[in-house]
RNA sequence: GCCCGGAUGGGGUAGCGGGAACCUCUGGGACUGUGGAUCCCAGGCCCCGGGUUCAAAUCCCGGUCCGGGCCCCA
């Protein structure tokens, strides 16, 4: 009996890691520039942190198991409680603001379709002890040159929790009203809104602000306190030349999040469109500790992997073609090129010159180094350049990188 | 959790009640010191379990996995 691998994991072939790898690089390099440094959480935490963050029915959606000691724990869903905790746990007395990132697997158990998994990597930052527009308006920037660098299409939308909110103030069980907005389900908000009494102007007002998408200029009508916060937001990403939609239908439900809520989108996904989502938060006293604010967001990794464009770092790759009399020289040369960085190839199956040559076509090798009897009398061998066929006889003790130049 | 479609050598496909076929691939050889072409030899498959039938890759039921969508999306 063959054993799969689990339903909704991946293997990851040599080619598609070489993009994966490049393409975390990238955003690495970009979050390090904005003084972000990385951070590594547990892959499980006591399934307690998460149901403290989403609530009890997430259970379903997770990993959970007991261990051998009868805690009840989880994979990690999602990496924000962890680093929330992380920085509880020790972190409360470093200089803030703190800006950590981070890019892990999580796991989550649902229904794998195009672009979600039940393992799938998330990059993620950060930004812990703000609560400024500034803080917000630097955590969107970084995520949105992190898809520009990657050639990710897409479009950014920016909403505010706080506006909504302030409009259902005083509205019992307001949280179905807030998740009908931002499933944007007309009819069922309708009726609710109805069902809960919700009076006339209240409802008119959502339905306007519901609707309101564009540039700055929307809010201009909006006298609501957090709409000025979100207008200096705007204001501070004009600065950093950030392309966006305002649109105040997104809100999310979640108690937690405490202002500006984000979505990059791109089109070029399935039903799975959003690759990029984050917000404003305070999550640090949900879990225990001194009230913190906190803005950060989290990049689908393999949905943008899907729709990227990354240039793959090229090494020069070199296959030694050896005879059995030569073989202890061909080592010897392939490590001290190996030690100046070439990839180098030797054969391990006893093959003939003809099928090392063969097998350096195949691996699409750029150069192969024959090592003969004839040309080591000499103190030579002999470098074939695999793309054009031509082919040298030149010194050991020359032997150079140089080359080696496609 | 729900709906639709699918699963045939490692990869891609044909067959859809009665001989399992093709392309590619992998290893070796033709050619014992020179790759990409050609030819030869070898390797390996009907997703799993049950049922119908004289006979099942083929029809039926259940399961698993994949793809698309719904729900959900922390």
């Amino acid at each position: 009996m063959k054993i799969e691998r689990p339903r909704g994991t991946r293997d990851f072939l040599p080619e598609e890691m070489e993009k994966r790898r490049a393409v975390e690089k990238v955003m690495r390099r970009i979050a390090e520039s904005y003084g972000y440094r990385e951070v590594m959480t547990p892959t499980f935490e006591h399934s307690e942190l998460f149901k403290i963050k989403s609530g009890e029915e997430i259970v379903k959606e997770m990993y959970v198991f007991l261990d051998k000691g009868g805690r009840e724990m989880a994979l990690r869903p999602e990496l924000t409680a962890p680093v929330v905790r992380m920085f509880l746990d020790c972190c409360e007395v470093l200089p803030k603001p703190l800006r950590f990132y981070y890019f892990s697997n999580c796991f989550r158990y649902e229904r794998p379709q195009r672009g979600r998994f039940r393992e799938f990597w998330q990059f993620g930052a950060e930004l812990i002890g703000s609560n400024s527009c500034l803080a917000e308006a630097e955590v969107i920037s970084l995520a949105y040159e992190i898809l520009k660098a990657l050639k990710v299409e897409f479009e950014l939308k920016i909403g505010h929790v706080g506006i909504m909110r302030k409009v259902l103030s005083g509205i019992e069980n307001s949280e179905k009203i807030m998740h009908l907005i931002d499933k944007k389900d007309v009819e069922n908000l309708l009726s609710e809104m109805e069902r809960l009494e919700v009076p006339k102007d209240v409802r008119e007002k959502v339905l306007m602000l519901m609707d309101l998408k564009g540039d700055l200029s929307i809010l201009e009508d909006v006298k609501i306190e957090e709409a000025d916060r979100l207008k200096k937001l705007a204001e501070v990403l004009e600065d950093y030349k950030v392309k966006y939609k305002l649109d105040l239908g997104i809100v999310r439900g979640l108690d937690y999040y405490t202002g500006v809520v984000f979505e990059f989108y791109s089109e070029k996904l399935g039903a799975q469109k959003q690759i990029c989502g984050g917000g404003s938060y305070e999550l640090a006293s949900l879990f225990g500790g001194k009230e913190t604010p906190a803005t950060g967001f989290a990049i689908g990794f393999d949905r943008v992997c899907e729709i990227c464009e990354v240039d793959l770092e090229k090494r020069v790759k070199v296959v030694v073609v050896s005879f059995k009399e030569t073989y202890s020289k061909a080592i010897e040369i392939a490590k001290k090129l190996r030690e100046k960085d070439l990839i180098v190839i030797i054969d391990v199956m006893d093959r003939s010159v003809k099928k090392q040559l063969s097998f350096a076509n195949d691996i699409s090798a750029d150069f192969a180094l024959i090592v003969g009897g004839r040309e080591l009398e000499a103190g030579e061998v002999l470098i074939k350049n695999l793309r054009s066929g031509e082919q040298f006889g030149v010194k050991i003790s020359d032997l150079s990188p140089a080359l080696f130049v496609k």
